[in-house]
DNA sequence: CCGTCATATTGATGTCTGTCAATGTTAGAA
DNA sequence: TTCTAACATTGACAGACATCAATATGACGG
């Protein structure tokens, strides 16, 4: 029931702690790698770039910047939102795609250092 | 020249600038997803996590907490300084590593969302 | 110099991942 | 319904990656 790959909604619990705060336990360390790892690709950057860029952004108007091919943009796509870093709506045959601010600056969190030593 | 801190200098420059703000370039991607490559691995994770902890951890020091092989360990350390997320320092024969919390800071504002709070 | 300890490097191996062609699915149009 | 357009899914393949054993490097102590 939990671990379904898709189950990234319920992890917002246990995720994007300050690295320096606390030790990252095993299964902490593994869902903050799933969101670093869709991160981790230069046309995933790209895509979510051009997404962040615009209120929403369709998929049809991916393929041509990108370069790639429909299935490894559907397959990017997938990643991201997985991730939780977009949200898609599907209305009539183009699905369409948006970021999430909130996710992102969750994501930023992580990274934060713990401030300037005070 | 100008920022000569790090051993990346030359990535500092075309790195690191908001997602949403411009259209990231192929050459800033694959720059990008290198440093989020560096954190898309649950084993770094942890181990940036425990040396961000602390001031200064000894190379030998992660492989007990870690549960990895001195050549796994040493892998990793390597990839995570090459993202210019940690630094070493060799002192005798133990190599002591630190974070750089510059650079975490840097990273995550590649996430920051452009101002939602709406 | 010799032996030991901490770390780096090399080589091999199993696994993961990005990519696209082919195919499946679904929604609108004719 | 039938045809077409937009996406999703599947299967296959090449390249990348994490891991460890073996070996190399380099620093200390004797």
């Amino acid at each position: 029931m939990p671990t379904s790959r898709i189950a990234i909604d319920s992890s917002l619990v246990s995720c994007c702690s300050p690295l320096g705060d606390s030790e990252l336990s095993e299964a902490e360390a593994v869902e903050t790698a799933l969101i670093f790892g869709a991160l981790s690709d230069p046309v995933r950057l790209r895509m979510l770039s051009l997404i962040a860029s615009e209120d929403e952004v369709c998929s049809c108007a991916l393929e041509g910047p990108l370069g790639k091919s429909q299935p490894t943009i559907s397959h990017h796509t997938r990643i991201l939102s997985e991730a939780g870093l977009i949200e898609g709506e599907k209305r009539g045959r183009w699905m369409w795609w948006h970021a999430v601010p909130d996710r992102l600056n969750q994501v930023a969190r992580i990274l934060a250092a713990p401030l300037p030593t005070s």
